[in-house]
Order: structure tokens, then sequence, then C-alpha cells
DNA sequence: TCTGTCCATGAAATCGGTTACATTAGCACT
DNA sequence: AGTGCTAATGTAACCGATTTCATGGACAGA
């Protein structure tokens, strides 16, 4: 048997479509007579309206695209169930979408379309520039984008940012006061904000305490773990050793770690290392990862917010800004500086 | 500026509505010059069609729902993955749900108003009963739903399946030849098909190898890393430990660890843990967790191709399966048990 | 020249809802 | 009884594509 329409349950019900329409939509101005009639005949008959024949009506879908670059990174995993959450409270789906290969267009293609009524971007940084194009093309209003980012203010639409300056600054204090001194960084890749502000605090706190950072120091980092073996790779070079390292991310800090554990190096008695983001099982990593947690869940969640009001009221500004904070976390792999030079044990050359 | 319609592309181009529809769908039934004149008009108006016109008329979404219990959930980010690839691949968009609070209705109300064309379970084990009825109900012919399981045949539609059985059975077999006879495991939560099949495969290298498995040491789990906290609170009260610990998954395994590690016990040299899934960041983990890989993309991957089969042929028989394999990742976190009873520094009580 | 085909194209119906506008009945008030 | 108002409901247009069926012209064959 086919889906039952409109039409269908008029017909049963000896009404109207409209009068149908009318229960669905607006039931008090229905009788209480007719309307029992009309629900009964939906029940009956098993109706469910028609997404798509609202949305051609209606012109909305109810569909938001959240894009991520990489929807296989455990980073966004938590955003998405935040977004999913309020987008499904307030009757909305969420469409996924990675930016697979930095190509852009099947987002403009996608609201375009109409296929979604608005866009939620978790990594705006990297963002094609022609979708900043698309924002300012002249068939379109304020377009319904919003975003997240680690810096007020870094992208043209309202969005939720979490600061990293601070949150990398204190974490170094928290290192200085720990009695380190010797001190190294290994930075996020490319240039987004993300990795300047996490560098900047880094350096800031440094500068604060006094302590110069050498240039050798300052080491190139990815966001994956990978990006820790080659760190660790070069650290195995040398016959010194910082006594602690700060990382961009936890990915790189557990890829340095384990590698450095490998090689003989006791974490943290004879290096500490701490990350950022408090990634999922940074808890259970051995020794537990010392590091910032962000509010994932909520900042998706936050996102959906901000998405719903834009949606609401399309004349929100674009420098509508939401806040929210991290949390450091003090675990198991800072300590006190060791005091004495380890010994690796595969140590090549 | 609105958006273009067609009309105003046939308005601009002089042709009818249907020629313009033509140029789009079958351009070779257009006259070369009418085409290019229709192209242009395309082009300078700047027009995509109406996704929801277009859905309206074909009865077809071209956006497909992934179902998983819990989307923020690390082990189900991968196939989102493969799942989102293929489908993109194909023109279809993804809608990503959870199963929140075990509440299946929403699905099936997806599926019925027509917002997508099929959908994918990832972890159909607990799917709820009423989804299965839907399958029956009379207003429909063979729904377009496609799974995932850990057992051939676990669910009465098409399927990728990863045998679970044997792989358990494999890295079990792993630890006793390194000499292990104190093996404990623990297992999967619920009654899924998950649990019995790791639990079984266990169960069975033990008995194939003669070793009888005393009922302390079947623990249960959980999926989240807090099962192993509490298995690691009971093992900490006895005055002996295992030798080996086979956990149902790299979560538990690394909640287990990580607690064992630190009350004092070092692992693998006084307690071997293997775990499953090959997680992200297992591989880093420290020490490097011994697991079994599951094709998570691959999954996904080809659960959206199975759904793309179902869709063009809907005779796909519903015991239609495709069978992925598993890789026995050997890596840091079993070795031969220890010769004596490691001192535990916390111990309790 | 007439008829039959084929090709390119257009007119209008259709998908399944929503809604502006029209209509009708019922009631109050003068 | 006549007028005005409201509440309940119906009629039909509309959202923006696709597609069936009809039509007109070109050309080949008789």
């Amino acid at each position: 048997m086919k889906r039952a329409r409109v039409t269908d349950v008029s017909r049963l019900a000896g009404v109207s479509t409209a009068t149908v329409s009318r229960v669905l939509n607006d039931p008090e101005k229905v009788s209480e007579e007719t309307r029992n009639r009309v629900l009964a005949a939906i029940k009956e008959l098993n109706f469910v309206k028609s997404a798509a024949a609202f949305s051609l009506k209606a012109q909305q879908s109810h569909n938001v695209l959240v894009v991520a670059s990489n929807i296989g990174n455990i980073f966004y995993s938590k955003m998405f169930q935040g977004v999913q959450r309020k987008a499904e409270e307030n009757g909305y789906s969420i469409i996924i979408t990675s930016r697979t290969g930095g190509r852009d267009d099947h987002i403009i293609e996608r609201l375009r379309t109409g296929r979604v009524d608005g866009i939620i971007v978790l990594d705006a940084m990297g963002m094609a520039p022609e979708v900043f194009e698309f924002l300012k093309a002249p068939y379109q209003g304020t377009p319904p984008i919003v975003g997240f980012s680690e810096k007020a203010g870094s992208v043209p639409f309202p969005h939720v940012f979490v600061d990293n300056f601070r949150p990398a600054y204190n974490l170094t204090r928290y290192l200085i006061d720990l009695g380190h001194r010797d001190i190294a960084v290994v930075q996020a890749p490319s240039e987004l904000p993300v990795r300047l502000e996490r560098l900047g605090g880094f350096l800031q706190a440094m500068e604060d305490a006094g302590i110069p950072v050498p240039e050798h120091n300052i080491f190139e980092g990815g966001f994956e773990s990978d990006a820790g073996h080659a760190v660790a790779a070069i650290l195995k070079q040398r016959d010194h050793l910082p006594t602690a390292m700060v990382c961009s991310n936890d990915e790189m800090a557990m890829g340095l770690i384990s590698e450095m554990v490998a090689a003989g190096c006791r974490v943290p008695q004879d290096l500490s290392v701490v990350g950022f983001d408090d990634c999922t099982l940074a808890d259970v990593y051995s020794p537990p990862l010392t590091t910032v947690a962000q509010p994932r869940e909520r900042i998706g969640k936050e996102a959906m917010n901000l998405l719903l009001r834009v949606l609401e009221d399309p004349t929100t500004p674009p420098d509508t800004m939401v806040e929210l904070d991290t949390q450091p976390r003090y675990r198991g792999s800072a300590a006190p500086p060791r005091t004495s030079e380890p010994v690796l044990s595969n140590q090549t050359a």
C-alpha cells in the first residue's frame, strides 16, 4: 500500500485538505468535533506528511549542514553529538560532510539547492575563500552560517569561540611553576588561528617568566600522532632533552610519549609532556595526560543554538559571538624536572 | 535577488520549462543550438535546481540516514567517514542520528516522511523491535535498510559483518602461546552478538587448550573506559592477579591499564592486557595496545555500497551479506607471563 | 503531391502539501 | 427582519521541478 496523502485523509474524514492541514498546524482553528474526525483518519491511514512537499511549500528543509575538515577525526565526534542533540530537540536533522581535498563548493551547492537551511562550520579556519565570497554574493541575503574558532572574530559570521591563548599560557606557566626552564613546544600545523594562539600563549608565558626560548625548542607539528613520532625522532638524535614539552594537541603528545617511552625515557619522571584538547581517552592514557579540556559537546550545542538564533532572526550581526571556557586537567604526565639526563636505550647514531 | 527557477531560465532562453529540464536531464534530446542557449541562461542566472521540488517530483531525497547508538563514540567516526565518502561519490548526503534513550521511532518517522531514501544502522544489535516490525508493515515494500553486525545473519536485512568469534579466539590463543594460563576476560555489555562472539571466541580457545576458566576470571564490562576502572578496582582487592586479561574493547582495556599502572602494576611485565577494535590512538598508547583491528572505514564504505545496491534493486534479498576481515595488531601490551606476584602500591584493605 | 516517420519542442498535469481568499451559517443587536 | 460580526470550512492557487502527450516541421518514399 502506498503512503497516505492529505487528500486521502480529507476524503476519509469528509473534510477539505485545508482543514486537514489546519488540524496539523493550527489545531485550535478547527472545531473539536472535526478535529477528532481528522485525527482519527490520520491515525487510521497512518498518515505522515511528505518532507519534500513540505519543504517545497515552506521553503525550508529542517536540515542543517555540519562541516568538518575530517569527520573521521575524534576531535569532532563529541561536537557532532552536541549539535545533533540540540538540532533534534528543535526538529532539525544534521547532514555531515567533510571538506575533501579542500573543495568547498559542494557546501555552497547544498545551501543553494535548499537542501539545508543553514551551515555550521566546525573548522572555519581553513575554509575556502569561495565560501566567504558566497557570503557576499548578490543572490543571498544574510547567509545562515555559523562557525567555531579559537580566536574571537577570526571568521566573518557568528561563531562560538574558545580562547586558546590563555589556556596555553596557563599550562606553560604551570610547567614553569613546577620548576621547568628548558621547555620545548610543538606547534599546530599551518597558519591557522589555533596554531598562532597556542604558540602565542606559550611564548608569552615564557617571556613573562624571563625564560628565553631557543629556536631548537620550537618544533613543527601536526594534528595526528605521527607528528609526535617525528618530533621524538629528532629528540632522540640530540644529546640533551628538554625537561618538558608543550604539545599543541593530545594526539601529537601521545605520539611523542609513546615513542619516547619506548626509547626508555620515563614520562613524567624524565620528561614532562602536556597536550591540548583533552581528547577522548586522554584520561586513561598512561600516564594520564595533563592537558586542557575543550568543552566539545558544549561547542556543538552552542553552535547549533547560535544557528537557531540566526535562523529566527536573520539580522543577527555577523560578529555575534559566544565564548566558552576551557578547563585545565592536571593529570600525571607532568612533574617537576628531572635532575639528571636520562639514558635512552635505542638511541641511534 | 531571489534564486532563479526553471521558469526564469526558460524565459531567458526563449524555450519552455520542459526543454530546460531536458537539458538538465537528457541533454542529447535537445538540439545543440537550443542546448547552448539554455546552458548560457543557466549560467547567467546562476541556476541550481531546488532540492525540495526535485524530491517531491522524483520521490527521492538523495539523503541516507546513518544511525549509531552514540555518535559521540569514537568507534563510529571512521565508519561515518567511510559512509560519507561513498555517499558523496554517489550524490547522496548523510544524515546522522543517534538512538537517544533507545527510542527508535524517529528513524521510522524519517523514513516514512521520505526525508531519507534509506538507512544504515551501524549498531543494529540493540535496535528496537518496532523497527523490525516496521519492516513487515503493510505500507512498505522491501525497506531500504542495511546494517552492520558482528555475526553473520544476526539482523533481518542486508548487512556488512565482521566475524568477532575467530579474532577473539586467535587473540586468546596468542596469549596462551606466550605461556599464559591464568587469563581473565572482561565482557562486552548486554546481550548483544558482539558480547557473545567475543566471549565465545575466548572460551573456545581456552577450552581447546584444555585450560579451565574459573568463574572469578570472567568480568562484566562495558564499552567505556570506566568499565576498566571497575574491573581494576576488583582486581586490586584480590591477593592474586591473573597474568593476562582479554578485554572486549580497547576503551575498557585502557581504563584497566591506566588504573593498574597507577597502582604500581607494570604492563606488560606484570600483567598482559589485550583489547579489541584497534580504536584511534591504541597504537600510541603506552604501552601500545595489542588488539584486533576492525576495518572501520571499510565497514562504512561497504555498508553504503550495500545500500546503493538495495536502492537500485529493491529485490535484493534481506540475507545478503558482505564479510570483512579483522587484522590482529600485536603491539606492546602483551608479553610472556610474570614469574612472581607483583606488589601493588595503593592496595587498599 | 500525399502520407508516414522522426525529431525538437511546448502545454499542461503532476508530485503533496500550505494558505489567501471566499463562503456559509449562526448569533447578537437594533 | 435586517445588518454586522465571527467562527468553521471549502476552493483553488502556489511552491519548482519532471514528464506525458500533443504538435508542428522536415524529409523520405510512393
